[in-house]
DNA sequence: AGCAGGCTGTGATCTATATGACACTCGATG
DNA sequence: CATCGAGTGTCATATAGATCACAGCCTGCT
């Protein structure tokens, strides 16, 4: 499973090395290295002085850093085809926790190997740049997140995000199953929250039948109401004009 | 000001254009915009479907974004040499406000122009990778500072960051005299909290001899002192082992 | 089977920070 | 020079959500 060939195929099947040609992918192929985690395993730490581009081919990681106390925070969940360990192309350290969110099969390249391709072909840059960028807007809006809802606000948005990630619609009730196991503890780590604030909120969701648990999964019965939720943000005035410019664009010119 | 003359010199001094030839950079020239913005006048707002890619010549520009009901949070500050409205270069519309934080110029340069630079000089898409995940990275530090600190660690934060970017350190006392004009409110949309309880805890630190005000611009006293409040963070258990995986980094294996 | 450890659930406190409502100080502007 | 508005300072109050401290439950292991 880890021979040339193999390699070969796994690389073939990523996004980001579409615009090879077969003859590319198979030198690349030779020099890949393929790695499969555990769940749980821990795939990079911060600081680690790698000069490897990961790719992940299978499973899922989740991107995290912890406060000195030892509280998570989820920054990401990288899904197969994300590109991570990207600091090392660009000569810095990680300063992230990368971990095997399920049983994981990675893909990791040489950074003068990932250097060479990209000179070679301009494209993955830009497709490597709009991938950053969506990163980046990712980041934007968790921020906003943060500063303007409330943790049920949060709450309603991440699993509204999972959903769409994650979520099988049924056709006939329009419940949204998640297909994504997730402990009350790490939403709590993807919102900001407590593992008790998170279980006594999606308490409330659950007893307003927005929600609901089958086999230990998720299920959104009303994703409309999230939605609602989401929206509504925390308290706060509206500041003076100036502030906020004339002409704010959404479809909610409500005040 | 505005004749290709004068862009050719404005553009020979960007960093991401270093690796241009005399030739190329004329080239550019001839097909770049100029625009001057009064401190306050808005560069770029939400949706603009632009095909223009940025770069700050001159002064400095806020990007920030409204919520519903018009508080602001401020995501970065940008400096001479950055780039901004990348997301036009991966054709998505524009999600944050732009706006001149101080008089500022800066230079446009159509989508088109710029990709087939990046096509010509893929370094120039590594230096752009390295800006992207530099940013990405910066805004990563936000979310731990909105997550792990309280205000006071966020304010001592902040401080510091803008203490390392605009700081002038008196050769004689020590002091660090930051040389950007922030109000109360700007700085609390830094770090989502409001103008009423940044000025509390400022007046604090002033109280203990931390920070001091100047001519209207800050001076930091004691930058050892707010480095320690930056690190304190906010109160939280330690988790249990695992979630804290063995062996974090960092210069501090304080506890 | 049976037990231990990770999850979930729930309540009683406590506190940081938002809210709302003012007064005061400047520096700019007519 | 009078005034006006932006920025600052302060206080009294309310509250979301963290903390702490349990108790019951599955589920996977031995």
């Amino acid at each position: 499973m880890t021979t040339p060939r193999a390699r070969f195929w796994y690389l073939r099947g990523v996004d980001v090395f579409r615009v090879l040609s077969e003859r590319e992918v198979d030198r690349l192929a030779e020099r890949a290295l393929l790695r499969q985690y555990a769940r749980g395993e821990v795939i990079l730490r911060p600081g680690d002085p790698s000069d490897l581009v990961f790719v992940v081919k299978e499973g899922r990681a989740k991107v995290s850093t912890y406060s000195v106390e030892g509280r998570e925070q989820i920054l990401t969940l990288l899904e197969p085809g994300d590109l991570f360990g990207e600091l090392a192309l660009v000569g810095e350290q990680e300063s992230a926790h990368v971990e095997a969110f399920e049983d994981t099969l990675v893909c990791a390249l040489r950074r003068e190997d990932f250097e060479q391709i990209l000179r070679a072909h301009p494209e993955i840059g830009l497709h490597l740049i709009r991938a950053l960028a969506g990163r980046l807007r990712q980041a934007a809006e968790e921020i906003e997140n943060l500063v303007f809802r409330d943790v049920p606000g949060r709450l309603a948005s991440v699993l509204l995000r999972l959903g769409q990630a994650y979520g099988v619609q049924d056709p006939h009730t329009g419940a949204i199953r998640v297909a994504l196991r997730m402990t009350h503890h790490d939403l709590a780590s993807m919102i900001g929250a407590t593992r008790e604030t998170v279980t006594t909120i999606l308490a409330r969701f659950r007893g307003e039948g927005i929600t609901d648990v089958e086999h230990r999964l998720m299920v959104i019965l009303q994703p409309d109401r999230l939605q609602a939720l989401a929206s509504g943000s925390r308290r706060g005035r509206a500041r003076p004009e100036e502030y906020a410019p004339a002409g704010l664009r959404g479809p909610e010119e409500a005040q």
